[in-house]
DNA sequence: ATCTTTGCCCAAAGCGCTTTGGCTTTCCAG
DNA sequence: CTGGAAAGCCAAAGCGCTTTGGGCAAAGAT
């Protein structure tokens, strides 16, 4: 059934029976009901393809994920994200495009991008530093937000990103005031800005009670269970291992725990953790009374999902309204997995 | 930049230049070149909406995911699917469109998939017993591949599967071969199909080795870690708690691990665990040197994906390939989170 | 009574591509 | 030298919708 059809049995034309569906006024009311009836019985929907040849909008956002070269694929952030984003693409009747791409093909993609003409605009995930797609994309004319910033761009452009810096500088801040000094950092790829920016707040808090920074409690991997297992387990072989761990994921802090627990130690008595709190849908940090679990700085990406795409419809809607951007803050919250260093006479003694 | 524009500049018509950068034969290998040649230098790629319309294929696939009316919302295990499927779809030039919807929408939604042609065909994910969106698709025309099976629908259909409820069935059967009877079961939404099979295939098992079922461990629920700690906290409680757990999913797992150990128990010594193990990319079960950390029944849910994808892109070629189904075992893997029960005298005194 | 407005509807153009059905030109067999 | 086949190209139709630019009554203004 296309709109021909529809309107050769309601004998009108396609004109009219467009007009009805989509709300002009130039139809009477009687012959609105008349169409959207006949519509609804006959099970008419427009086809988008026809429909978007016509208007020139999609009604599609792309999201492109970029998939590394290591077999971890595809980031629970970036699910919950995405269901963020979703919430607020739903409301507008926008459709949501997903591109899963090896490293190698990025340029390509994003050039074809804006010609090919399948999406109104774009979601950046993931930026490293002086993200060449932010770029490309500029170059392109489609409007496009980034999750995260991409240190080294000059250009202004839109984001929503969280204030990772300051979150961890008060989360390792916070490890300081308890007493702790040697504080290990459990870091994401620092290939990508965000990783960098929670390492420059974690030195800035050391810096800032006078404690040096050891390499050797510094990793950066992807942040899965095993990776935090293996990082806190060598950093635990050390000869002055560490008090206590700051850890940028919920999944990788699972991994710390783990490793801190398989020792006989006690997380929250032999070793504090504190970690980064996506506020993921399938790893919520609080027991069933709602208390949180571990100390944790926490955001809910999928809040950030939402208001990175609401700031997207708003600038396919208006481009002029320019580069917008929004910079949440994590609160710190403070769980059952922090307490004072158990030896704390070893701090005086290094 | 459009095809009439790039014909212009090459002082060609248009259906010479879009047989030239289809492949058709029609065009001399010199003129090919020539057009190629300068598709690329004025970064020329077709408008895929008005490709679309003209050959009647979308060139994309639609995934649908139900959102629960919790709050739980992207499943990790949607995610690797869908990186799997990803695979294939990039391979054959398919995109990927993906729809998060509130339960209520489902019935307009897959009805309207159809008639709107913004994709050549659907994946259905999360089946539950008798899922009316298999009766829609099918009367809607669209090819699509269902992730699991739907019990009560009679009429065939394609789909691929984990032998769920075999591999329960073994999962259990270990368990009481090592000697235990007490058997928890931490299951999925039994709204699924998916966690209904395992139950059978569960208490299949029990009934072979004359363990009587108890309802005070079996729970079902969103495969959460704050559930499974939830449920298995609340079975430890119970005056006979279980010797051993059977999980439908590496992140309750996770969650029945920390209730356990939390009691000051050692899973793997006084308590066994076994999970299912979906392969996730973030959260593999194994240690650095690829030993499995939990015992489970392992079947990559991201080479489901890949093969559902697969074979939805060979209905869409050749309907009449009929309905095709595929039924993948799990296999059992002993790690280090299983052995005898502490007390086997308990066994006599029973 | 005539002129203008308003309300309601329609024909036709166009979005950018593919594809059908020719139309030339060249080449070679007869 | 001619007829037919083959190679290489093109004009035009069409995919299903939206939108522009009227047209035609009926209603209101003069």
């Amino acid at each position: 059934m296309n709109l021909k059809q529809l309107a050769d049995l309601l004998e009108l034309s396609p004109t009219t029976v467009s007009r009805a569906l989509n709300g002009y006024p130039e139809v009477s009311e009687d012959t609105r009901r008349r169409v959207l009836a006949a519509a609804e019985a006959h099970h008419y929907s427009p086809n988008l393809r026809a429909r978007s040849l016509a208007t020139g909008r999609a009604m599609a956002i792309g999201h492109v994920i970029p998939v590394s070269t290591s077999h971890e694929i595809m980031n629970p952030v970036f699910a919950d994200f995405i269901a963020g984003a979703s919430e607020a693409y739903g409301k507008a009747g926008y459709d949501l495009h997903l591109t899963l791409i090896p490293d190698a093909d990025q340029a390509r993609i994003y050039r074809e991008l804006g010609s090919r003409r399948a999406v109104d605009g774009v979601i950046v995930h993931s930026p490293g530093r002086g993200d060449a797609r932010i770029a490309m994309l500029r170059a392109s004319g489609l409007p496009f937000v980034v999750h995260g910033r991409a240190t080294g761009e000059a250009a202004p452009y839109s984001w929503v990103d969280v204030n990772n810096r300051r979150a961890f500088e008060r989360a390792a801040g916070h490890l300081c005031d308890l007493g702790h000094r040697r504080i290990a950092l459990v870091n994401g790829l620092e290939t990508l800005d965000f990783a960098r920016r929670r390492r420059e707040g974690f030195a800035v808090a050391l810096a800032a009670h006078d404690v040096a920074p050891d390499p050797a409690l510094m990793s950066s991997d992807e942040m899965t269970e095993t990776n935090g297992y293996r990082a806190a387990r060598a950093m635990l072989d050390e000869a002055d291992p560490p008090t206590a761990f700051l850890v940028s994921s919920i999944i990788s802090g699972t991994g710390v725990r783990r490793a801190v627990e398989e020792r006989g130690l006690v997380t929250g008595r032999d070793v504090s953790i504190v970690i980064h709190d996506d506020d993921l849908s399938y790893f919520r940090n609080s027991d069933p009374a709602g208390e949180a679990l571990f100390t944790a700085t926490r955001s809910s990406v999928r809040l950030a999902g939402r208001l990175a795409a609401e700031m997207l419809l708003q600038l396919i809607a208006r481009p002029e309204s320019g580069p917008l951007t929004r910079l949440l803050e994590a609160e710190l919250i403070v769980g059952r997995t922090t307490c004072a260093p158990r030896n704390p006479q070893k701090i005086g003694s290094r």
